[in-house]
DNA sequence: CGTGTCATTTTGTGATCACAAAATCCTGCG
DNA sequence: CGCAGGATTTTGTGATCACAAAATGACACG
């Protein structure tokens, strides 16, 4: 059977390169989300089939996120998720306190207060998510807060910086909370919204940097604990 | 006439993904030297037939640099080289004052007495560059000198990042050269040797921090007053 | 039962094709 | 001479093919 595009579907925004972004945004939230992990290896015709589209833009979007540090070409041309190590762990933390809160501040004057609602919104589902051991939930509904706030930054360049920060991170991330659970996650993301509200650029700063330091460090001795 | 691989040549290491490379290289250099003009647009078809090869790997590494924002893909699917303008440089700006300064001191660490004669070889290669007004040598020599640093820290994380700000900023500083000339550059080179001689961490922070700011900050206000 | 070897299958890569949309060029009209 | 409109070319995209390398599995031998 041919791939889908072939049979005619009455499908009216089959617009320029519909179908790459498609496969993009699939691979991007299953990497956000952690439904690939780390050493597991992503091949290109399966990948396609199980999209239903041909291997071409399953390809191209590969290669993009190789780019982007998301997926690891190896020397043999496999692709899988990179494995995660303690040096690289700490540079991910260290890259992320050194921009995340800088992206933060730089949002701040385009954040109103409808925004801080719509984050203590989220907050709340993540709460949720807490409670019930909903690690997939958590990690798309913490990327979804925090982007929510880097978003409004309106950036270009320190933006896609830290998407490909969070794209490195967050399968090892989905992997340590599948491992010792949600339940002893501490987030500050209450002070971050206050600090929104007040309009605090350094308070944002303190609040963004603490999150990352709490969410992420402290799982830090995991990987140097567990082979 | 159809493309080189088809005709056998006795060239024995056509290993996989060779020609990729080959094209990312090409590429990713005639960025860093200016080679492609900003807004100028990009054609898989015609840098397939300069390179001799087909449009297939040239498309791969054409979507690579997009997703590394040295490339961008406009709605219509053209392809091209993107234009500078205040925000994107100050944002470019102040991501490099935020990354570089700190890759330099993890790589202080590694760097041998004999990295530092190698650099002091290449800083002079650049005075050379600047008296001669030879802005591509100079560009290519400067992207060197920092990165023979950076590259020291073996890091797979930051660099990768800071990978991306140059390819972003590079065309741009081209044609800010090809205005200005060379004559009037400045740079902290030597003070990033001394630092590096004596180990010292503060010292080299600052000048590299210094470096930027006079080799990229003082032109900032060129783009604000040429349209 | 373990192990090395060979056949089979899977997989990435480069190339080419078909198609639609966009851009470009040319022409004819005002 | 300027400019609108249509034909022509260019260009990106998705699909498929051919090929070589690598991974996998089967199988015979020790």
């Amino acid at each position: 059977m041919p791939h889908r595009r072939s049979a005619l579907q009455p499908g009216p925004a089959t617009s320029r390169g519909a179908t790459r972004e498609q496969v993009d945004a699939a691979v991007r939230t299953g990497l956000l989300t952690g439904r690939f992990i780390p050493g597991k290896s992503v091949t290109i015709r399966g990948l396609a089939a199980e999209l239903g589209v041909s291997p071409m833009p399953v390809r191209e979007v590969l290669q993009r996120l190789a780019a982007e540090n998301a997926l690891e070409v190896k020397s043999n041309g496999r692709i899988q998720v990179p494995d995660m190590t303690p040096t690289r762990f700490d540079e991910v933390l260290k890259a992320r306190l050194l921009l995340e809160p800088e992206l933060a501040e730089l949002a701040l004057p385009n954040l109103a207060a409808g925004d801080a609602g719509r984050l203590q919104t989220i907050d709340d589902d993540i709460d949720r998510c807490l409670v019930d051991g909903d690690a997939e939930a958590y990690l798309r509904l913490n990327h979804a807060f925090h982007f929510s706030i880097y978003r409004a930054s309106g950036s270009r360049v320190l933006l896609p910086l830290i998407d490909s920060l969070w794209l490195q991170f967050a399968p090892f991330m989905r992997t340590v909370y599948g491992r010792v659970g949600t339940a002893s996650l501490v987030d500050r993301h209450k002070e971050a919204i206050r600090a929104i509200e007040l309009g605090d650029k350094d308070a944002l700063h303190a609040a963004i940097a603490a999150d990352i330091r709490d969410g992420m460090g402290l799982l830090g001795k995991e990987i140097l604990a567990g082979a």
